[in-house]
DNA sequence: GGGCTGACATATATTGAAATCTGTCAGTCC
DNA sequence: GGACTGACAGATTTCAATATATGTCAGCCC
């Protein structure tokens, strides 16, 4: 008999036929054959198709929060590191969407079906740039009174460099001047910002 | 004999044609029959559908334009100035999302197609932005060594607010507040904004 | 017993033939 | 003579059939 079937294996296999095949054509099919077993076993491991898709690009994404956390240095400023973070996340994007079209293509898929998978990677990123913030706060690099409602702003404006919509524009050869002028705003923003008050505020 | 065709009366049932059936649903011949001639005298006054198609959406979006010339106020600031533009901007994309949807699709289709139409678009809404901060550095109250390129990073960084790629989240009740927080952000940045030097700089 | 199989019902996708649409143009009619 | 027509060729879309995929489950095998 064989290794058991675990559900790491069913993720590894179905990245492979999805990077392979992209989410148009992957079948659960494919991926059974793909670890030589029937497809009723890959259900026994994940309710649905949707599921596997979202547990692969979970996984995805989970190494992307822990490459992207790496990228903080805590020495630089406050400004530095989060140019420093928002071009590495940009350089991260778009490298993939052009070395790995596919799991690209999958991520999007999910975004546009307005699943929970994308609001969880938001969640994730939006927060290390709400630490970036914190620490300038700290240090009275940078003025705000709402980190949290900052760092969404900051995610906001720089929505062009990261969401899957606007990847076909990521090959323009200006795009990295235009990055370069929008994060520079942005930080300049930072370092004088003052919310206005939303509805309940203190 | 009836009134003789002439462009203009083509384009007012090709707007009201793409009104009632959308870009997709669309045809010439539905056209020609709006205006009680055949489809090949359509053909007399533009050469394709696709011209057909672009000259409606121009005609659509110099309205705008206009439009958006009269929300500028003399007496005030450069910040009341772009915030009110910005919002004003922002409404009006958001309505012609939800009341004149097929409209609205015809110009998101010709974005999708990348044609001249919605870089002209784009154009002239930046420069309208450039007229604004170029008055607020006149004034001192904002700071940028290049306003043109600081108008284009404006544009860029409120994305999220006319880009028509996102028209699904102008829904979000939380729009609003967002949309604030970015422009929020934006202004302050441009009160105190350098831009980095791009290839071939002064 | 518990993970796996494979046949099954239902849902989705593919295909190819028929219908419609786009764009052309020789000819009509004022 | 010049704006318009309507028949036409080729491209595109539609629709119904057929095929493939998803998800279930009774039964098999270690």
């Amino acid at each position: 008999m064989a290794e058991a079937l675990t559900g790491e294996a069913i993720l590894a296999a179905t990245e492979e036929v999805l990077r392979r095949y992209g989410p148009a054509k992957a079948t659960v099919v494919d991926v059974a054959k793909a670890l030589g077993v029937s497809h009723g076993s890959v259900y026994r491991h994940f309710p649905t198709k949707a599921a596997l898709r979202e547990a692969v690009t979970r996984r995805w994404l989970d190494a992307i929060h822990v490459e992207m956390e790496s990228v903080l240095d805590e020495n630089a400023s406050a400004a530095d590191n989060l140019r420093a973070w928002l071009q590495h996340l940009f350089d991260k994007k778009r490298r993939s969407h052009t070395e790995e079209p596919e799991l690209f293509a999958t991520f999007r898929v999910l975004v546009s079906e307005s699943c929970t998978i994308p609001e969880y990677h938001i969640e994730h990123l939006v927060g290390q740039v709400a630490r970036i913030i914190s620490a300038g706060v700290e240090t009275q690099e940078f003025v705000t009174d709402d980190v949290r409602r900052t760092a969404q702003a900051v995610w906001d404006a720089t929505d062009m460099f990261h969401h899957p919509a606007h990847a076909a524009e990521w090959g323009n050869p200006h795009i990295q001047t235009a990055f370069d002028a929008v994060v520079s705003l942005v930080i300049a923003g930072l370092r004088y910002n003052r919310m206005p008050s939303a509805a309940g505020d203190a």
